[in-house]
DNA sequence: GTCTATAGATTGATAGAC
DNA sequence: GTCTATCAATCTATAGAC
C-alpha cells in the first residue's frame, strides 16, 4: 500500500479514537510509517487529510447502513435491524463522535461528511417508516421523519450513555427501548 | 468573586464550549483574569480544576432535571416536558459532550460526573415511566428502564444531529419523534 | 494568594537536500 | 515522493519573588 493510502487509513483510525483536536499530524505519520515530507506532499495540511479520511469513513458507514435498510424483510424488521446492528459501542460512532468538536463543526468542509451522513440516514429511515405505514405494519398517524430522527438519535445517544458509563450495556438498553416503542406503533 | 470561584466558572464555560482536550489552563486563566500561580495554588493542575468544574456542571443539570421530573402533572406530561425542555441545542449538552473525549473517559475521576449524571437520569425517568404504568396511563408491557434509556439517548443524540447539521431543527424533530412514540404507548 | 520567569515537550507547518 | 532539519507558537507545569 502506498504512503498516501496509509496516511488516510491511519487518520481514519486516529480520528475515530481521539477526535480531530486530539489527533496530531505527527501521530498520523507515525502510525502510517510516513515522514513529514510525505504527508505534506500528498495533503495541504491536517485539515485536508482529515477531510479526506472523514469522507471515506462516512461513505463506509452509509454503505453499511444501506445494506441493512435496503435488504429484505418487513419495514419493522429493517428498522429493528438498524437498532440492533452490532456496533463497537465503547469506541463510539466514527462519524457522530465528531459533532462535539468545535473546530471541526466550525469548518464547513470538515462538517460536510457529518451533515451528509445524518441527513441521508434520517431520510432513508423515514422512507422505511413510510413503507411500513403504507403496508399497514405501523400506525399512520405519526410523522415518518420525526420517528426516523428519534431512532437515529437513540443510537447516537446510546454511544454517549455507554461511554459515560464505561460499559456497553446502556447502549443496548436504549436501543431495546426504541425497539419496544416502535413495537407499540405496530399494535 | 474570588479567584478560585472565577477559575471554576471559566473552566465550566470553556469545557462546555471546547471540551477537555480543547481547553488549556492558559485559556482558563485568561478568561478568569487569574495568573498561573493563582490556578496552581488552588488546584493541582488541569485535571483537578476540570473535575471540580465538571462536577458542578453535573450537579446543576441534575437539579434542573429534577425540577421537571419531580414537578406536577401526569407521568406522560413530565416525560414530554423532559423531551421538550428548552435547551441550547447548538452548544451541545454540557455533560454528555464529554463522553467522546478519550482522555476524560479514561480517567475515572473525570468520568465520574458523567456516569453519575446519566445513571441517575435513566433511573429517575424509569421511575416516572413506572408511575405512568401503575396509573394506567402507559402500557405496562414494556421495560421502564429501557424506555427511559431510549428517551435520554434521544436527547443526547439530538444534540449530535443538530450540531452535525449546523442547525437546531433535527434536535426538535428527534424529540418530537420520541414524544409521538411515547404517545403510542398511551393508546 | 498572586505574580513573573522559565522549562521541556508538543503542535502544525516550512525548507531544502536527495 | 520522501527524508531530515528547523521554526514559531502553544501546552502544562514548576520555581521563586513578593
Amino acid at each position: 500500500m502506498n504512503a498516501r493510502e496509509r496516511l488516510v487509513e491511519a487518520a481514519q483510525d486516529l480520528l475515530w479514537e481521539r477526535g480531530y483536536v486530539g489527533t496530531s499530524p505527527r501521530a498520523i505519520q507515525d502510525r502510517a510509517g510516513a515522514g513529514q515530507g510525505s504527508m505534506y506532499h500528498h495533503f495541504t495540511g491536517k485539515a485536508d487529510l482529515a477531510r479526506t479520511a472523514l469522507q471515506r469513513t462516512a461513505d463506509r458507514e452509509r454503505a453499511g447502513a444501506e445494506v441493512l435498510l435496503g435488504g429484505g424483510g418487513t419495514a419493522l424488521d429493517r428498522l429493528t435491524g438498524y437498532l440492533r446492528r452490532e456496533r463497537q459501542v465503547l469506541r463510539g460512532c466514527p462519524v457522530g463522535r465528531h459533532a462535539q468538536d468545535p473546530d471541526l463543526v466550525a469548518d464547513p468542509e470538515l462538517r460536510a461528511p457529518l451533515e451528509t451522513t445524518f441527513t441521508w440516514l434520517r431520510g432513508r429511515l423515514a422512507e422505511v417508516v413510510a413503507e411500513g405505514q403504507q403496508a399497514g405494519e405501523l400506525r399512520a398517524d405519526v410523522d415518518p421523519a420525526a420517528v426516523a430522527a428519534a431512532l437515529v438519535a437513540t443510537v447516537q445517544g446510546g454511544y454517549v450513555l455507554a461511554r459515560s458509563a464505561g460499559r456497553p450495556e446502556p447502549f443496548a438498553e436504549a436501543t431495546e427501548g426504541a425497539v419496544a416503542l416502535l413495537a407499540a406503533l405496530a399494535r
